[in-house]
DNA sequence: AGGTAGTAGTTGATTTTGTAACCAACAACC
DNA sequence: GGTTGTTGGTTACAAAATCAACTACTACCT
């Protein structure tokens, strides 16, 4: 009945991938959420923006790997706290150019900044070497 | 106006583990899902008491961090689907220890083995040497 | 031009999660 | 023995994710 079984869920990696995500987003999410009341498809939004500029939602939906829907309303939160701007293309009525307005581009400034001490804190316990052999080991499996 | 920005949004680790661990998650998701209709806390409770055996709800989700809530909610769908039995303590009647059926512990068996190829799969590019630095370092940091 | 198919983005219905309040049982204290 | 505080677990309600259907538009094909 109760024999003893040597799975060991900890190391499997969608279980422990998913422990270290969560575990990792929680000081960061604490930021975004109370300082800007954001949801995580809104600061990755803002955050594509910010980095790679002018954007339509389809383009920030391929590159996040994220579904229409959820960049959908993204957008629309985001849009209505005045941190983007809609700006529809002349050619293509179906598309719309999204852009940070200065307040986004402000909050974006300072998400990046806790986004980078949050990242430093998360490996203070790694050598630079291991962090990097981390962060290529995880694309590779990622990409 | 749209300066260059140098951050990169693919290598910080709050971000990048979520992609890795939503994507190393679909193929073993699509499994639980269509053959026993799980959803992911409910694989989890299942493997918990597979590989640990009878336990209660608490101390299940103290090992996988997770919410209570979450947790009765997994076991009450498990329970209805047979998957587990519910063993009320004599002592503290305030507790309960779960513990497979039959049943239960043939899906375990099951979706263990899907788990096992799962991972061989996932590090199917990576060498014995890299997946076990990449678990390493992932415990580390979710530890 | 008319018809068909495909794309950008939104909306609505259903499911799932999160948060907080809750109940029942225990424990400790005086 | 009653009060207070804590713990195991559930429930209720709000927030959010999912999935499918939808509108509006473009592109192609005849």
């Amino acid at each position: 009945m109760s024999e003893k079984d040597d799975f060991d869920l900890q190391l499997f990696l969608p279980y422990l991938l998913n422990q270290a995500a969560e575990e990792s987003s929680l000081a960061f999410q604490r930021v975004y959420k109370s300082r800007y009341g954001m949801l995580r498809t809104e600061w990755r939004v803002l955050f594509h923006l910010g980095i790679y500029g002018r954007m339509t939602a389809t383009e920030i939906g391929q590159r996040a790997r994220t579904h229409k829907t959820k960049i959908s309303r993204a957008v629309q939160r985001l849009a209505e706290r005045r941190f983007l701007r809609r700006d529809p293309d002349e050619r293509d009525r179906r598309v719309e150019h999204l852009e940070l307005t200065p307040t986004g581009l402000a909050a974006y400034r300072d998400l990046r900044a806790v986004a980078q001490e949050c990242d430093a804190w998360l490996v203070r316990d790694l050598s630079p070497d291991e962090t990097g052999q981390l962060r290529r080991l995880l694309v590779r499996l990622a990409g």
